[in-house]
Formats: C-alpha cells, sequence, structure tokens
DNA sequence: TAGACTCAGTTCGTGTTACGAACTAAAAGT
DNA sequence: ACTTTTAGTTCGTAACACGAACTGAGTCTA
C-alpha cells in the first residue's frame, strides 16, 4: 500500500491540512483568552457533561493531565465538577453558565475561520470533501472534539 | 456563508480530521522518543536548513520558543547551528546526521499512519480527497511542514 | 562616518501542558 | 470480611509557548 503518486497526496493534504486548523484553532484560542486545549474541553463540554474518565478518552489525555486542564478550567470559572450522585468516587464536568458563553462564541468563531479555510471550494466540492472526511471521521471513530451542529 | 447544512460538514470534518492527523503524529512521535513538536521541527528541516526567523514562521512559532525547541533538540544530538558566512547575527539549523536517520523514520511512520487513517478509501476517492485538501493548502498557503515528496 | 534604527537571535520569568508513579477513597467481586 | 478494581488527585519532571527585555550585527541617513 501507498505506492502511487497520489497516496502521498493524501498523507500530506491531510497533514498540511490538519496544521492550519491547528493554526486556525489557536488563533480562536488566542481571541477569546483560552489556551487550545481549555478550547477542546469547551467544545467538547458543549455536547454534555463528562466524567473524568470519558473526558480523557474523549480528549486522548492521561487522567492525571485531565487533573490539571480541569482545574485551571475551574479556576477561570468556565467550568466546574458536580458529584456524581451514583458514585462518590465519580465526578462529572459541566460548563458553567460563563463557560457556556465563552464555549460558544468560540465554537462559532472558529467554526467561521474553518470553515473560511475551504472557502474557495465549489459548494459540490465542499460537499464531496465533507463526505469523504466524514469517512476518514467514522472510520477511525474519532471522539466527538467537535459538534456536527447545535442542537437548541 | 457557511449555511448549507454540508457546510458544517466540512468544517466538523476538517476538525475532527485534523484531531485524527494529530492523535498519529503524537503516536509516531512517542514511538521514536520525539515530542510532538520535534518530530515537526525534524520534518521541516528534512527538506531544507531553515534560518531561525524562517523556522519560526513555518512552524508559528515565536521566535523565543524557536530557541528553546532548538535547544533541546541540539541536546539531543538531532539538530545543529551552522554560522551564517553572509550575516554573523544570523545561524542556520540543520539536521545531524542522526537526526537525519530519525528524520526519515519518523516521516516513513508517520506517513504509514496517516496513510491508514485513508484505508478504507477507495483509489479514485483517495485521489479527490488529496486534490480537493491540496486546494485547501494551496490557497491557505500552508506552509512545508511536511514534506510531499522525498527527492532522492 | 557617527548616530539612529532595524534585524536575528537569546535570555528570563510566567503559565500551561503532558506524563508516569504513587496515593486515597469508594465500589465491586469473592 | 478481604481483595481487587475503579475514579480521581497529587507530586515531580520535562517540555512548550509567550512577551519583554536584551545583545550584537547590519543598515540607513544626515
Amino acid at each position: 500500500m501507498g505506492k502511487s503518486g497520489a497516496d502521498l497526496g493524501v498523507v500530506a493534504g491531510l497533514v498540511r491540512a490538519s496544521f492550519l486548523v491547528n493554526a486556525v484553532y489557536a488563533e480562536s484560542a488566542r481571541q477569546y483568552g483560552l489556551t487550545v486545549q481549555q478550547g477542546q474541553l469547551l467544545c467538547v463540554l458543549m455536547g454534555r457533561p463528562y466524567g473524568m474518565g470519558d473526558l480523557g478518552a474523549t480528549l486522548g489525555l492521561e487522567k492525571s493531565s485531565l487533573t490539571g486542564l480541569v482545574d485551571r478550567a475551574v479556576r477561570r470559572g468556565l467550568v466546574r465538577r458536580a458529584p456524581d450522585p451514583d458514585d462518590r468516587r465519580a465526578v462529572h464536568v459541566l460548563l458553567t453558565e460563563e463557560g457556556r458563553e465563552v464555549a460558544e462564541d468560540f465554537y462559532a468563531a472558529t467554526c467561521r475561520r474553518v470553515d473560511e479555510l475551504a472557502a474557495r471550494l465549489s459548494p459540490p466540492d465542499r460537499d464531496r470533501l465533507a463526505t469523504l472526511l466524514g469517512t476518514i471521521v467514522r472510520e477511525n471513530e474519532a471522539p466527538t472534539v467537535f459538534l456536527d451542529t447545535l442542537q437548541p
């Protein structure tokens, strides 16, 4: 596998496109006084509260890394911990009201910027790209680090 | 702009695909005892030596951040600084021999892994994806953080 | 050509990120 | 009851990223 000329094209395309997305993400985060990781945390929590375990799995972080990330987000008033009524060891992490506002603004700004990356693509090309990336994301079970749509 | 259903699909697709690529990159780096940033540095330098300024622009880093990154890479014997004969302020950063070996192995491993992300796509779909991503990368002037092909 | 300015890179201090190992307390299994 | 698992935190270490301040070298200009 990986021998035709187009293969390398896919790889380099994915890596460089991902570099662009990272840069966009960083720029958005900076605009809202967040770090990239905090932005990611907020975007994940927009969907629903998470326990520390699930959150670590979703973000691909070790639990010890997560404690600090959540601590700092708590200190900034973006997030809070709530006890799990069914398990006194466990904790739910959820957005505060301020956190939700910031998350939604950050999410919107990031969407806008990422969208602009694909601005020069024709509508049918955008559809094709969305479909192809959707396949990759599905096949590789990418966690829900970024919502597909906002359900009101 | 950004109002049709497919638009959000593009955005979420790009963000999540980028998340997958980041994870793959991190895994490859870990395999070679590198950090992600060091891996990125090596991949950039595979193409040619860079001055600190260009390097910062390419990697999207502040010059003060770069000094440390290069310092640590030097300490690990992956990279070295060479004086610029035409400008005594300037420095060229280039791979050591060991650095080149690690870079090539890391690059190959990362290519293989990223390739696997798209493994389930049919060859024509891979071509389409490569083309579409290529357009985005070109339109947004993504820096050469990852070579397209190795020129021997 | 002296003085001002710009440019390349480093240093320093601060906050953040990430990890593994060791730990605590609660839950589950036997 | 006793052991094991599980959820999360703490601690120590290394890396990362930034801005502000700095040094020394090149450039511009009056």
